[in-house]
DNA sequence: TGCTAAACGATAACCGTTCTCAGGAACGGT
DNA sequence: ACCGTTCCTGAGAACGGTTATCGTTTAGCA
């Protein structure tokens, strides 16, 4: 997943910036974060980097994620089954969102320039200063149909 | 909220076709989902209903909000705060959306032609059979910016 | 009215997330 | 390179919403 200039050094370059130090578990974090191509779970990373190796405690997960949601580094994204996923935010890709499948769980991305277009202009038109927004298609993949 | 032919009645009607019973908790938390204006959490139809002396069973509450969302009567809603959400769908009603406060938790619910229509075209154009879709739109309100 | 399966309420179990705390590591100053 | 301060970390306890369990009650029907 990682295009360009690798969003896991820009991310580790913001935080320095503001002064947080360059600690383990924040690296690996950050690092198997970049290599994502769909969004994960807390306990996913914790898993995964654990199966790889690179111990890093859950709470320590659960703490990057947090800073790195509150620097706009990464989304958060609530699909509807009591887990927060976590995903990268790159410069250079453009917005998307997301399609679950009920059958199978499957997680798949989506973009659409016209329904980006209209939610802007909603938001725009709303009295709230809107920050983001989420959107989750929810039905039966093309496998779990037939 | 009860318009028309009330929810509720409908509701109790569905349920008791397909052969589930009149209880006591299914019509007491029937009878509150009607009344509500926007979505509520089961703890909160639980704890609403024990301060007025119609003591319903937690359990209860969620096997009732389970079987309503299995016959579609009620959607479930994730505001992504950890607390899953219920309300009534009147067929009366426009299909719409909700917009969430950062500052002060309010929840408003919007609706918009334009977004629902490219929605369905974006549902029709996909591989999956979608069933339906969530959109939460996030930011500060009127009051909490001023 | 009596029977039986369904529904109920209380409470324990579950599970994702957050909190706590004592030990360890990063980084600026020396 | 070393030191000290401060931040970071991992383990595990605590928390809170949801789900499962279980013995009792009740709705619906003969």
């Amino acid at each position: 997943m990682a295009t360009e200039a690798a969003w896991s050094e820009r991310a580790l370059e913001e935080l320095r910036a503001a002064g947080y130090r360059r600690g383990f578990a924040r690296v690996r974090v950050i690092d198997f974060l970049d290599r994502q191509g769909c969004c994960v779970g807390a306990q996913e990373i914790h898993l995964e980097l654990r199966s790889r190796g690179e111990a890093v405690g859950l709470a320590s997960v659960y703490r990057v994620l947090d800073v790195l949601a509150a620097k706009g580094l990464v989304q958060r994204l609530d699909l509807g089954d009591g887990v927060t996923r976590f995903e990268a935010v790159r410069h250079s890709e453009e917005h998307h969102h997301h399609i679950v499948c009920d059958g199978c769980g499957k997680i798949e991305p989506f973009a659409d320039d016209r329904l980006e277009r209209v939610i802007r202009d909603v938001e725009e038109n709303s009295e709230y200063a809107v920050a983001g927004h989420d959107i989750v298609l929810r039905g039966e993949c093309g496998a779990c149909r037939s």
